[in-house]
DNA sequence: ACAATATCCTGCGAGC
DNA sequence: TGCTCGCAGGATATTG
């Protein structure tokens, strides 16, 4: 998954297609991503001819507003994408595209695990390997409630003043907190690593550490690398697909992410990696100073 | 407030 | 060739 702007790229693209269209059926071969409501049956009659009014991109959630004052929120985690489409059960469980673009041949079809079929034929399919996403249906009020209280603002709503606000109280790496949805919502182990090679920011330095200067230059990193990412339908690492089924573009333009063992582009030095956390930081030791 | 660890899953590549 | 190990765009719960 998905950060905020492979998180973005589906919910433009959704929303061209979804606005206006009324859930049928469901179909999965996994209740559990269902996180709410327990019950699935009650899930499955519950979303059954609701009309999707909106959909929105929150942090890197996405949430469609339907009617009669529901939502259904999808977290897509770390495989999870979501595909607009036609598909036919060829056997139990194996669905196959119908649909021009959306090719037969890539293998996210065989990870497909939910299907949400419209009145007018077309399907929103989750293809997700690793099978974390996360679905849940609820009121949209109690939506917005829990959103409101687990997430900070978005990266791009906020200026300068506020992200160094959240920022110069933490005392944990920059990595870490710029990358805690709670402080800030949308960059995760990607962007958090491009944001602090273009800042010159080693990744294991104490947030509460950085300098007027550094916090500045890191604003500007990740404004200016996440929009670009937008504009490239975002990065396609492995699974990531638009909801047309393309891969993200901005893959070609990654500098430390994944390259360790590869030269800076800057200064020729070798890329390491260090832990953060439970994550994996890549960062130029020469560039990024602690 | 923060760190460390386990957990939810499957596939892939490295190294032996 | 085939095995085992570690690792992968995320987040949460638990324990210290």
């Amino acid at each position: 998954m998905p950060e905020l702007p492979e998180v973005k790229t589906t919910v433009n693209g959704l929303k061209k297609y979804l606005v206006g269209k009324t859930i049928k059926k469901v179909w999965t071969d996994w209740e559990k991503m269902v996180k709410k409501p327990a019950d699935f049956s009650y899930f499955k009659s519950t979303i059954k001819d609701k009309k999707i009014k909106d959909i929105i991109q929150r942090g890197k959630n996405i949430v469609f507003l339907l009617s009669n004052d529901y939502s259904l929120l999808i977290h897509q985690k770390l495989t999870g994408h979501l595909l607009y489409g036609k598909w036919k059960e060829k056997e139990k469980g194996n669905w196959v595209s119908q649909t021009k673009g959306l090719m037969s041949s890539d293998k996210m079809n065989s990870y497909i695990h939910f299907i949400f079929f419209f009145k007018d034929g077309h399907q929103m399919a989750l293809s997700d390997l690793r099978k974390f996403a996360k679905i849940v249906l609820a009121k949209t009020k109690e939506i917005k409630k829990d959103l409101d209280k687990e997430l900070g603002p978005g990266i791009l709503e906020i200026d300068f003043k506020e992200f160094k606000k959240r920022l110069e109280q933490k005392r944990t790496s920059i990595k870490k907190a710029i990358m805690d949805q709670g402080v800030i919502a949308g960059i995760g182990n990607i962007y958090s690593d491009e944001a602090l090679f273009r800042a010159r920011i080693h990744p294991l330095k104490k947030a509460n550490n950085l300098t007027e200067k550094e916090l500045k230059r890191l604003y500007n990193a990740a404004q200016k690398i996440l929009k670009q990412a937008i504009k490239y339908n975002g990065t396609s690492v492995s699974d990531y697909r638009t909801p047309k089924g393309k891969k993200g573009e901005f893959s070609k333009l990654l500098k430390v992410y994944g390259k360790d063992g590869e030269r800076c582009p800057q200064c020729s030095s070798l890329i390491e990696k260090v832990k953060v956390g439970s994550r994996t930081a890549r960062f130029c030791p020469k560039c990024q100073k602690k």
